[in-house]
DNA sequence: CAACGTTACTTTATGGCGTAAGGAGATGCA
DNA sequence: TGCATCTCCTTACGCCATAAAGTAACGTTG
């Protein structure tokens, strides 16, 4: 598994993301493609297959191309992927009604960023550490520290409470989307496959119960697994563990907005 | 990049991970390696090389065999993977004094945790949707449950916290560890990366201040990057962000708590 | 002690990957 | 009409996991 990160010349990813491509005529074949078709493309691979899935011969096979063909127009694969990103990260609402109040606002915003990640299961192998420093990201960036201006707290507590509020999304849905992947991948369902792992976890570990006392208890009063796995993840029974985890982040959000009118 | 999760007999690799091994001897040249000692250097290979430098041939190299020879020990390399996580995860404490209280408890294993995968980045590429059943995997939660426990919480509320808390944990130590092999990859350090970027968005985005304001008033009172590189992160300067949003979430656990004992 | 079956380990091969290198053919301009 | 420049192709290299088959070491059995 690699995480990519662009490495060709920062100065032309940026120019593309900005809009900032001259395009004047040259001699030469009129190009058949463009760096746009590539990346809806590549896009699409993506979320079918995954980043396992995404592969230069993949992407010009979806555009009847080769893949040494896509190098005219990318310069790496990994600075496709930084485009992709940023295009993607457009579909994010950069507007939350005010009079939701910050609380209804960051719920809608994680809401969001949850479908969002759940429909490009991708976006969650891109590298973090060095940004794309695309349009589409300072706005998302832009939006989410809008929300959070609101709650009157200074920006490095700010910026403590965008990392657990971001952490916790991300994380939600990489588990769920591991969950999907795992599920299509091997065509056993989480239901039939713990069916299938706990005799044998019986048979292995008989004193199971008396070693794991604690993790057992932890189990007790389990919702229903889903039953329908096409119904969109927030109206499934496990949005309910992530509403709730997301409720005591907001108290704790509230919790430090006191302390800080307080002292 | 690709999520391992072993795919050979699962009763094998449970068998290896439960001690559950029978070794009677049979004809045939003496085994030079052991499923152990494999373990081991994978481990090795991947605390430096990360997951993406988990390779047969790097494993089978540090042995001084083939990558090949690996196969008589180990089905496939997702099954090894498997052990692998199960072995390190041996590493984290399972014990927590009672007389810290839950808050106490929660933080030193927060730091546990984020210093585990630090040390272990490659543990956060596993995939967390099939659980590896091992022993040290049980272990692990059943530490956690018993401190959560602690808040006299009902099981349902305690599994979202414990993901939130988890997800937290695994979430800022991904952006570190992210970080960290940006800059040994490239041999550019997170502030000299940003210092040859600003000037180019500058560059393409003069309007930058105007569109993205609320952004801009987020990065108020940065702290001082890190002194020293090697410093253990929770000395360093990072470390406080980290602890910042752990309190806004035991923050929230607390009020979790008051309303419980309201409700 | 010789033969045999089992095992450890090797070499070779298959089909994937990103991408370097070089060549063929199309096109705008001098 | 060249010629420079461009698109797109084929080929090739060195990686990857692992299937297949061969070699040699060893315990057991006749």
């Amino acid at each position: 598994m690699v995480i990519y990160a662009g490495q060709g010349d920062p100065r032309w990813s940026m120019d593309v993301m900005w809009g900032n491509r001259v395009s004047n005529l040259r001699p030469g074949p009129k190009p058949g493609l463009s760096v746009e078709l590539i990346i809806d493309a590549a896009v699409g691979v993506a979320d079918i297959d995954g980043m396992a899935g995404l592969s230069m011969r993949a992407v010009g096979e979806k555009l009847g191309r080769t893949a040494m063909s896509l190098y005219t127009y990318v310069p790496t694969k990994g600075d496709l992927v930084d485009l992709m990103y940023d295009r993607v990260l457009g579909e994010l609402p950069t507007h939350y009604e005010p009079r939701l109040g910050w609380r209804g606002s960051v719920t809608s915003w994680a809401e969001d960023h949850l479908e969002f990640h759940l429909r490009h299961p991708w976006t969650l192998q891109v590298s973090q550490a060095r940004p794309v420093l695309g349009p589409n990201e300072f706005a998302a960036l832009d939006t989410a520290s809008g929300i959070l201006h609101e709650t009157g707290l200074r920006p490095p507590v700010l910026r403590g409470i965008l990392g657990v509020v971001l952490h916790y999304v991300r994380g939600a849905a990489r588990t769920e989307a591991e969950a999907r992947a795992a599920a299509e991948e091997t065509g056993v369902s989480d239901e039939d496959w713990w069916h299938s792992r706990s005799p044998l976890l019986v048979e292995v570990a008989p004193d199971f119960a008396d070693r794991f006392p604690m993790a057992i208890r932890m189990e007790q009063d389990k919702p229903a697994p889903p039953e329908d796995p096409k119904k969109p993840y927030l109206e499934s029974a496990m949005a309910e563990s992530f509403a709730m985890g997301l409720e005591v982040i907001l108290d704790g959000i509230e919790a430090t907005m006191e302390k800080a009118k307080a002292g």
